[in-house]
DNA sequence: ATTCTAACGCAAACATTTTGCGTTAGCTGC
DNA sequence: GCAGCTAACGCAAAATGTTTGCGTTAGAAT
């Protein structure tokens, strides 16, 4: 079903895919669609949120800041593409059930957990995850979502690297 | 037409608004609604970028931080509860046209210029209005749409806070 | 005053969504 | 094994929502 999905997504333009679009070519009735998952918005949900659960762990590039900078730009770049943009905006739309929303945060924070466990492991200091998530991750969804003027891919190392200095400097 | 989609948001669960239903209420037909809007996602976006446009500047408190904190507390408040939410969701569901998504993120710069310009104007040094948009608005936005843990109302304050605290230690 | 345009109502055609009913596949407990 | 149970599905009809063509009208422009 998911792959259905997927492969209608990326032959049609993403407002005319309909629930029996998708039975047809999974094989399945309408019905059957329906019943699983509600309407169509759940669906998309779904499949996005799953489409966005990261297959391999974040890039090792020797430090915390590459590290950062390479995972954001990758978010980054992956987001801000119309395709990036239409999952993001599937996941945002559906409500309660099941949570895809959810699910695209706690992806981002398990990647990012195993950043900042290897930059500890290295002796580096990182931040917690919270707070990288709060001043990188949160700006750029925010510039994704509801810029006018829409993000640089730049803007993603200058936002790790605005942190890490802020970092560096202790409170007086 | 959009009194018509207040009073019924206000009485019905978002799920079963339809465009007949608005329709009738506001006295037209269906087909009226379908050719000015396109569709029911387009009409609530409309509706709701409305509703978030500020209708009195920021509430003078005095200080930057009070301002600030004011404000954020406000759109907090308003955008973590079940409607705002919706609000939101149905303005970042919402494609191109118009870019209801967009006049929110103007929305809560004119609003921040206020509060900025009214700080220069008592001799404080506050940050600009892109620095308060991803340090403050942004997390909380993020934390609105998609956090597993929702925020709560102290974040708003305690955000300010941390931006003007980064602010008030001068790099090195 | 006439013409033009944009918006609307109406109603029919069309598509999607919902629902009831019968069937089947996979279990569960005997 | 085997009867009985449950959950999921297909099918088809009904309900609902969406799109479109056509005729009309109100207001602006000439």
């Amino acid at each position: 079903m998911h792959a259905a999905v997927r492969a209608l997504q990326s032959e049609r333009p993403r407002h005319d895919i309909t629930v029996p679009l998708i039975a047809q070519r999974a094989g399945v009735t309408p019905s059957t669609v329906y019943r699983r998952w509600g309407d169509l918005t759940e669906l998309l949900a779904d499949v996005a949120a799953e489409r966005l659960r990261p297959d391999t762990p974040p890039t090792d590039t020797g430090t915390l800041g590459g590290d950062l900078s390479a995972y954001a730009e990758q978010y980054l770049e992956e987001m801000s593409a119309p395709t990036g943009r239409a999952f993001l905006r599937d996941i945002v739309a559906s409500a309660a059930p099941g949570r895809p929303a959810g699910r695209c945060d706690t992806y981002i924070r398990e990647q990012l957990e195993i950043i900042v466990a290897r930059a500890q492991a290295r002796g580096e200091r990182p931040p917690p995850v919270g707070e990288i998530v709060e001043q990188v991750m949160a700006p750029m969804m925010y510039g994704i979502l509801f810029a006018v003027t829409p993000l640089a891919l730049t803007d993603a190392a200058r936002l790790v690297e605005a942190m890490l200095a802020r970092r560096a400097v202790p409170a007086i």
